[in-house]
Order: C-alpha cells, then sequence, then structure tokens
DNA sequence: ATATAGATTCCAGTGAACTGGAAGGGGTGT
DNA sequence: ACACCCCTTCCAGTTCACTGGAATCTATAT
C-alpha cells in the first residue's frame, strides 16, 4: 500500500469546512475516532478521514443531529461487513427521511400557493389562509 | 360578531400539542400576542390562538426555527394588508425550502442506494460508496 | 374546611452543538 | 533571537428551545 498522505487539522478543516474546533469536539464526542498523531502530537489526517468530515458537514448542513450521522455513519463505513442489520437501519431512515420530505414539501406548497394568491391588491379575503387555518394536526 | 368561546391554557395545549410552558414562553418571547385574559388572570385563548399554537407546532415539526416561524406568522396572519414585500418574504422561503428538499431527497437517494445495494452479501466492493467519497461539498 | 387540579410568576437548569480564550509547545523565516 | 502561525489541552461561555421547581392564587368537589 503506498503511504498515506496526511494533513493536519487545519487542512482538514479548510477541505471539509468544518472548523478545527468541531473536529476536536466531534473527536472527544466519539463521532469521529481519535486521529492519528504526528511525531509532534499534532492530529493527522487521510484522505478518508477528510472525506468522513465531508460527509458529516453535509448531514449537519440537511439538519441531522449528531446522533443520526452516527448511525448514518455507521452505514457509511461498515460496507466491508454488509449485513441485514445495515439495511434495515438504512432503511428505516430512507422511511423517515420520506416522511420528512413529504411533509416538507407539503408546506412548501402551502407556503407557493399563499404566495401566489399574495399578489398584492388589497381584498381582504384569502382562500389558503381559511384553508390553513382549518387545517388540524 | 358572536362571542368566542375561550379557553385555558390548559385546553389549549391540549388541543394544539404545544405545553403550557412552552405556550408562556412563547408568549415572553414574542412569537405570539400576549393572551387576553380572564377575570380571574388567567390566559384565555379563541379558536385563533389555537390555530396558531398549532401552526407554530407543525412548522417546529418540520425543522423550523423560532426566528423563521417569526416570518411564517407574519405571513399567516397578515392576509389583510397583501403587498409585495410578504410576497418577495414567501417566495424566498420557498426557494429555501427547494434547495432544502432538494438537498433532503439526494441525501435520500443515496442512503436508498445504500440499503439496495448492502443486501447482506460479502463481497467488500461498494461503488455507491465509493461515489459518495468522491462527492466534494 | 380541606383537598385537588390547574392557573400564576419568577428564576434556574438542561441538552445539543458548538465557540472562545488562556496558556503553552512546534516549525519555519529573517 | 524573535516573530509568527498553527498546533496542543482545558475549561468556560453561548445560543436555541425549552423544562423544572418553588411559592402562590383560583375554582370545584366533598
Amino acid at each position: 500500500m503506498k503511504d498515506k498522505e496526511l494533513v493536519t487539522i487545519g487542512q482538514a478543516s479548510a477541505s471539509s469546512g468544518v472548523p478545527p474546533k468541531t473536529i476536536r469536539f466531534y473527536e472527544e464526542r466519539g463521532l469521529i475516532k481519535p486521529a492519528e498523531r504526528l511525531a509532534n502530537g499534532y492530529r493527522a489526517y487521510d484522505e478518508r478521514g477528510v472525506q468522513t468530515l465531508c460527509f458529516i458537514r453535509r448531514a449537519r448542513d440537511l439538519g441531522f443531529s449528531l446522533q443520526e450521522i452516527d448511525t448514518l455513519l455507521a452505514l457509511y463505513r461498515n460496507r466491508r461487513r454488509a449485513s441485514e442489520e445495515v439495511k434495515r437501519l438504512a432503511l428505516a431512515h430512507v422511511a423517515e427521511l420520506d416522511q420528512k420530505l413529504a411533509e416538507l414539501s407539503r408546506i412548501r406548497d402551502t407556503v407557493a400557493e399563499l404566495a401566489r394568491r399574495c399578489r398584492g391588491d388589497q381584498r381582504p379575503e384569502c382562500p389558503i389562509l381559511e384553508d390553513l387555518e382549518r387545517s388540524r394536526s
């Protein structure tokens, strides 16, 4: 195997978009495994480590909690031991995402419809709002 | 106008799903306007107030921040003064939601594909994961 | 009269996810 | 030698969105 190209926390931060402080925090929290250290004690990240950070960042941007990312990372990393349990987890997550998507798109449509009707005229009536008021739960 | 049917905070909580403590907190935060009071000092909510709480709860469930809900509520309430500014806000929100939806659905597909391939066989290679690792930002 | 259930205010604490700052070591440039 | 920037640990503070608890008041039931 070729020797890995290692980068410091600052470089890993720059290419992943995760602040150094946050990377250390993730490590302390156990989200990522403790980084290898260089001779001087600096944390060393290889391509894989950086990609993991990118993955986390993307997931965070999408509103996943660190808890959820724990699970996502397990899926992400455990490709070598394919199993029924891993698949079940992934499918559960997909179902959750589908539900979130459905709800999100429902609200999107509501707001879009609101915007479409609210065109700057002065009349008071607004059927969509009345509809919204009727909706429960 | 017919006299409104007023409920206490406990009943408003029961039908909206927002805890009494949280309702008071929302009021203090200025998210909702101070409730009317009964002779005994209890907060009184009418149908509209309860619906506002339902609206907030739904939005919270969808991951909107209280900040964002402030804006959503302005749209929700200001139906009587239709304006270009309100429409602009709504459209900006829709754009934001569309982006969130697109990203969310992208991750959904990624996880779904992961699940589809991860079928319990023992082979190590996983093209989707390699693809995922290549994606940046 | 007393118990209970639910309301009030006020203030403090929680959990998630960072974020800042102090104090000090490491490596390179002039 | 000194500056400078990045790294280290440790610990404290922040923001968001609640949530708990104490002390007290109100309303109804027995």
